[in-house]
DNA sequence: AATTCAAGCAACCGCAGATCG
DNA sequence: GCGATCTGCGGTTGCTTGAAT
């Protein structure tokens, strides 16, 4: 605001919108469809330009949209979509189908950022402002190794997604004057089935290598495993159309020990409601749907990634290998030292969130998972920093490993 | 009760890529 | 191949609201 006006029509009405507003973009998109959003305000009856109106229905309109207080699921969601992509929100939003890119956006600038910064995290490259706590070992060069993948995957993936987008659009336009992305979404009244291109599956390319790495040849998990995550792009509409996936954890599954490590049990996130729990998977379940379900001793390939992220090698930089990939003979133990994380991470973003009452900072480090021989109080607060940045990173693999195959990254 | 300040959010702007003629 | 137009995205602004003083 203060600007230029982004039109070069005088006379259009800017700021807020009114109800009547509202209700006649609203009627007239229910009828027509939005079509070219440049002519749509003229036909609507709107003294708006068309750039305004496209907004307002996508961040407010929209009838699949959910509004209010964004859910925990959805805070992990967001900050480790943000750790692999960075400020692309609307790639972001694909993970939160009923979240707009904008409300995302917003709910990152002035809740999380500040909640990652409090923790002793770079918002920005979520790693640890210090990295001189970390540069006597292998981590840091695995973290590195894997941001720096990330972000060259993710820019491939998104390039894919957009065809991807096109084609979608295109086969559903056909059949459907309102397609468009935004009424491909999941529970618009004015949706349709969309129709998707036939295709190979496709995935991240590192997942496939970390796949092939540490799947088990017979392993019967491959919802869980990278073939979960290497969802194939085809099914993306569907995904968007049937949401049904939801983070589980090993609701049983012991408490840390005192130092983070020890006590076995493997957090991973599980699709349920498609068939062979295989890749369909679509969003986080909303808030209160929390389903955590506990499952001991899997050898998954999130054990794999886990084990990878966080093994601090001090003999092999070549970080990529299948070798150096390969998870050590006592993986299970590293992989216990992530052990929970899930709930790790959330109470280490709660804890230092206003609502946790408990700052992270007040802390100096402390975690708040009730343990006060796991806490700063020991005085070893470096190898706290560890544990939390190892199970940050974990929990961000994690969620690789799991992403529904709607994404454009995954 | 009045004022100040900060947080939250809706909306705008400019840019870049895609599409069309 | 090229230019004009359209669309979507990310960054930013400024209004509103609630808490603190």
């Amino acid at each position: 605001m203060g600007r230029s006006p982004c039109c070069d029509k005088v006379g259009l009405k800017k700021g807020p919108w009114t109800p009547e507003e509202d209700q006649k973009l609203l009627a007239y998109i229910e009828e027509h469809g939005h079509g070219s959003w440049r002519a749509l305000p003229a036909k609507a009856g709107l003294q708006r330009c068309g750039k305004s109106c496209r907004l307002r229905w996508t961040n407010y309109l929209r009838p699949d949209i959910k509004r209010g207080k964004f859910s925990i699921q959805e805070e992990q969601t967001i900050i480790q979509l943000h750790a692999l992509l960075g400020n692309r929100w609307s790639a972001i939003a694909t993970h939160l189908p009923k979240r707009t890119d904008n409300e995302i956006k917003n709910y990152w600038n002035t809740h999380l950022k500040k909640r990652l910064a409090k923790m002793g995290i770079d918002p920005v490259t979520h790693k640890p402002k210090t990295d001189a706590i970390l540069s006597n070992d292998g981590q840091s060069k695995h973290a590195a190794n894997l941001s720096h993948m990330a972000q060259w995957e993710s820019a491939r993936l998104e390039a894919e997604a957009r065809l991807v987008r096109q084609s979608k659009l295109r086969s559903s336009s056909f059949h459907n004057p309102l397609a468009s992305p935004e009424f491909s979404s999941p529970s618009s009244p004015l949706t349709k089935p969309a129709l998707v291109p036939p295709g190979p599956p496709r995935c991240l390319d590192i997942l496939k290598a970390w796949n092939g790495v540490w799947t088990k040849p017979n392993d019967d998990q491959a919802g869980t495993s990278a073939g979960g995550a290497a969802a194939s792009v085809t099914g993306l509409a569907g995904d968007l159309e049937s949401p049904t996936s939801t983070l589980s954890y090993s609701e049983n599954a012991p408490q840390m020990s005192s130092n983070g490590i020890g006590d076995s049990s493997t957090a991973y996130i599980e699709f349920v409601g498609n068939s062979s729990g295989s890749c369909e998977g679509g969003m986080m379940k909303e808030e209160g749907e929390e389903d955590w379900k506990g499952i001991d001793n899997s050898m998954s390939f999130t054990s794999g990634l886990q084990d990878m992220a966080i093994t601090v090698d001090n003999t092999h930089n070549s970080a990529w290998t299948g070798e150096s990939l390969r998870p050590s003979p006592d993986s299970h133990q590293h992989v216990s030292g992530g052990g929970n994380f899930v709930e790790r991470f959330t109470d280490l973003l709660l804890s230092s969130s206003g609502g946790g009452d408990r700052s992270f900072c007040e802390g100096c480090g402390e975690s708040d998972n009730g343990d006060a021989s796991g806490s700063a109080g020991s005085g070893d607060a470096s190898h706290d920093y560890l544990e939390d940045n190892k199970n940050y990173w974990n929990s961000i693999l994690n969620l690789v490993d799991s992403s529904p195959s709607d994404s454009p990254m995954f």
